[in-house]
RNA sequence: GUGGGUAUAGCUCAGUGGCAGAGCGCCGGACUGUGGCUCCGGAAGUCGCGGGUUCGAACCCCGUUACCCACCCCA
């Protein structure tokens, strides 16, 4: 057999209903807050991610699925969805078409890394964006959406981390505030933070190394470095998330792997997902419209790992399963009778199943057994000749006959009143 | 890209040099028309792959691939 590929994976029955539940109820609660669904293509052109998400990420230099097209095009995967929704939101000017500027996205996204828990080269993510509002409004408004969208789907011990990194007007004096900072300690850091504070400075509040830490510690904060255009956004930010009743912390140590990000950032944490704790990031990042050649627009957004919030989400309710009919017969006879039947429940909008292969009626009381059937709808030669159904109730035992034209209807009701 | 672990039935796994195993699942039976619980029977294996050592290898050695976990990175 041909295997799938190395960090794919297939989504199988048992599985899938989780991910659907999620994908329901994440959508539900989108168009709820105004956000309309879009769907981009999942080929794009490296540019776009090469100027989008920077030239200076990992994900770019290392991580991209990108290759020559037979018409000598340098095209990739999208490692992400941001880039590709600010192309479609320019391209055909939705801001014009749209009744608000609020989209989301659902889709595969392909980063070539090593696989672990929580981690593939195929993940999924749902993605939220709003273009063209700079007021701290609108930042609650998706720090909310996102802590929602996790309450929503039932994940408890989630933490909601908010920070600030500042725009190109005062970042730079603060990176360069932490490498001298750092001074000489740079050498006593793990060879990654040396690397970082050649790189990326701010990256070095993500180490890790136990022995790093005090070092860490001592670094200046970049709340005090922001200008006083991004100190009195954040602080409208606190005042809108305070006033939502929105638990958050505040942490200077939260710098996010992304060129594009400018002032707000944000994420939410949780267990149970590996090695990795971030269950969903984003930020805004008023630069990018222009970045990628566009008009000068802001955005704000985030982007959740669906595999991360389905490994988080509690195990469904017993109750909430599906618990379907089934019809089973005995004798030739009685076939074309049952697949009538069958086809007159599906028709009323009732899940009904049958064994198609004339197998004993135990085989196939095994088989409505383990399809948890509510009922099983039994056709036999005396039920045949009586013009009736037996319907047997699969939890009590119980078992009585109905006529048959007014069996469907009988379904109906007893699915519908047995119903939690 | 780096490090560690694992690979045996559909699934979870036992088996440290001498006949390939268990539990669960699957199929059948215990009433000629009744599921779950119990009992009985059955089917099911390239022991990841390639090489080596040995009278003999699932087991020891070398190589290789995949998966898992972690680093890194990030959702």
């Amino acid at each position: 057999m041909i295997p799938a590929i190395r960090g794919t994976h297939d989504i199988l029955p048992g599985e899938v209903e989780r991910w659907q539940r999620a994908e329901d109820i994440s959508r539900r609660l989108f168009e709820r807050y105004g956000y309309a669904e879009v769907r981009t293509p999942i080929i794009e052109r490296e540019e776009l991610f090469a100027k989008g998400t920077g030239e200076t990420t990992d994900i770019v230099q290392k991580e991209m699925y990108a290759f020559t097209d037979k018409g000598g095009e340098r095209v990739t995967l999208r490692p992400e969805a941001t880039p590709s929704l600010v192309r479609a939101f320019v391209e055909h000017a939705l801001e014009q078409r749209m009744a608000a500027p609020k989209v989301y996205l659902f889709g595969p996204m392909f980063r070539y890394e090593r696989p672990q828990k929580g981690r593939y080269r195929q993940f999924h993510q749902l993605d939220v964006e709003v273009f063209g509002m700079a007021d701290p409004a609108i930042d609650a408004e998706v720090v909310d959406l996102a802590w929602a969208l996790v309450a929503a789907l039932g994940i408890v011990g989630a933490e909601l981390v908010v920070n600030s990194v500042g725009c190109p007007a005062c970042r730079p004096a603060f990176a360069a505030a932490l490498v001298a900072a750092l001074g000489a300690d740079v050498s006593r850091l793990c060879r990654d933070c040396q690397r970082r504070a050649q790189t990326n400075p701010l990256r070095i509040f993500d180490c890790k190394v136990p022995a790093d830490q005090p070092v860490i510690d001592a670094l200046p904060h970049s709340l005090d470095f922001l200008c006083d255009g991004c100190r009195t956004h954040f602080a409208a930010v606190e005042r809108h998330l305070g006033m939502y009743g929105i638990p958050y912390r505040v942490s200077h140590r939260l710098v996010r792997g992304l060129d594009y990000y400018t002032r707000t950032t944000f994420e939410i944490l949780a267990g149970g997902i590996g090695a990795q704790n971030a269950l969903l990031g984003g930020g805004r990042y008023d630069g990018l419209f222009r970045q990628l050649g566009g008009p000068d627009r802001t955005g704000i957004g985030f982007a959740a790992g669906l595999e991360r919030l389905v490994l988080a989400m509690p195990e469904p309710r017993r109750s909430e399963r599906r618990r379907p009919l089934f019809v089973a017969y005995m004798g030739e006879a009685a076939r074309d009778a049952a697949l009538a039947l069958l086809r007159d429940l599906r028709r009323a909008e009732l899940e009904a199943h049958m064994e198609y292969e004339g197998r004993s009626l135990k085989a196939q009381m095994k088989r409505a057994d383990r399809l948890r059937a509510a009922f099983t709808l039994i056709l036999g030669e005396e039920e045949l000749a009586a013009g009736e159904v037996s319907v047997k109730d699969m939890a009590t035992g119980g078992q009585r006959r109905v006529r048959r034209e007014a069996v469907v209807e009988e379904c109906r009701a007893l699915v519908n009143g047995g119903r939690e």
